[in-house]
DNA sequence: AACGCGGGGCG
DNA sequence: CGCCCAGCGTT
């Protein structure tokens, strides 16, 4: 029979992975090392690190004994260092609260720090022969596209749907073999950039295969929409020169040259004369958008062919001619206009 | 430059 | 419960 499960554990035999240093063991520790180093991080940034940690620390007796800060030191480059001070905290745990004897029960393990529902079913299924689901990126991203699940896995309701779904795929036996089937998969073949379906052994049943699918799926988070902002700038030219404005220092652009900003609702040659500039036309040029990390903005110039009176190079004011716009501080996008602008002046 | 990664901590 | 964060590697 060609289940999903036998299918994964078929192909894993001859294509899975099968040298990586923690998969010669059930040492409970080596496992756990080698889950959490592999929570964040990459397989091939791992291995060292993993070997070098257990060099150090061959034991779980050894890691409860050692200083934090030895630990620390191990894991100094793999980033997220919580998972260092959690699994250095979880050692303890098991020598104070488990006479030293690495627990058994999935909940049981998935009781310590750093530990939660997945990694806690991994070791138990790889240690102890268990027979519980995981649900890493790797097998939410197969589990995704061959069963063609909308929606972000990370989302409750989705993810709630994965658990089961990923219950119901377990085989009977070997269950060991089969989650690390659907890692391999996941970090091998069905990969988020460009997926090598041809290679896959799920291709006759893949959903999203057969609809075209693959790329979209898992659907990526939702980003919150940016908020939306915009703003109209004055571009005040006497000849080729432009009239700019120092940023205040606190908050976008602080400190940069700018286009002076038209506030809201105020009219566009008044305020040209404030800035001791008289104006007759006003020409409208194309809004363009900057986005910032957390907004995006409309900005809107206005161009006027001005007579400048001698405060309009007052308050942080100055006119700025073409052969100074190089060297001065303005914002990317405001650079962008000018130099586009300076072409068609 | 943006995205993804598993779990913990917070409101 | 849902939301955000961590730090690095990949795209």
């Amino acid at each position: 029979m060609n289940s999903f499960s036998s299918l994964l554990i078929r192909w894993q035999k001859t294509h899975g992975r099968h040298d990586l240093p923690w998969q010669d063991t059930t040492d409970p520790y080596r496992v756990w090392l080698s889950e959490i180093m592999l929570q964040q991080t990459q397989v091939a940034t791992v291995i060292p690190y993993y070997r070098r940690f257990l060099a150090r620390l061959p034991t779980l007796a050894d890691l409860a004994a050692a200083p934090v800060e030895e630990v620390m030191a191990l894991w100094s480059g793999l980033g997220y260092y919580a998972r260092a001070r959690n699994l250095h905290a979880g050692a303890r745990a098991v020598m104070a609260q488990h006479g030293g004897e690495f627990p058994r029960e999935p909940a049981a393990i998935a009781a310590l720090p750093g530990i939660g529902r997945s990694t806690a079913n991994a070791i138990a299924d790889f240690c102890f022969a268990a027979r519980v689901p995981i649900l890493d990126g790797n097998v939410k991203r197969v589990l995704c596209r061959c069963f063609g699940i909308e929606g972000f896995p990370g989302a409750p309701a989705v993810e709630r749907r994965l658990w089961q779904l990923a219950a119901e795929l377990l085989p009977r036996q070997r269950v060991g073999v089969y989650i690390q089937a659907q890692m391999d998969l996941g970090a091998t073949l069905c990969v988020r950039g460009q997926p090598r379906c041809g290679e896959c052994p799920l291709a006759d049943r893949c959903v999203a295969l057969r609809c075209g699918r693959s790329a979209e799926l898992p659907q990526a988070k939702p980003r919150r929409a940016l908020p939306q902002r915009e703003t109209t700038l004055l571009v005040l030219r006497n000849g080729h020169d432009i009239l700019l404005e120092a940023r205040p220092p606190q908050g976008i652009w602080g400190g940069l040259l700018s286009l002076p900003e038209l506030p809201a609702g105020a009219d566009a040659q008044m305020h040209a004369a404030t800035l001791g500039c008289r104006v007759q036309d006003v020409q409208e040029l194309p809004p363009f958008v900057h986005t910032f990390t957390h907004f995006r903005l409309t900005l809107r110039p206005l161009l006027m062919a001005a007579q400048p009176l001698p405060q309009a190079a007052e308050a942080g004011r100055r006119w700025l001619a073409p052969a100074a716009m190089k060297a001065a501080p303005l914002p990317a996008p405001i650079r962008k206009l000018l130099k586009t602008l300076s072409g068609s002046l």
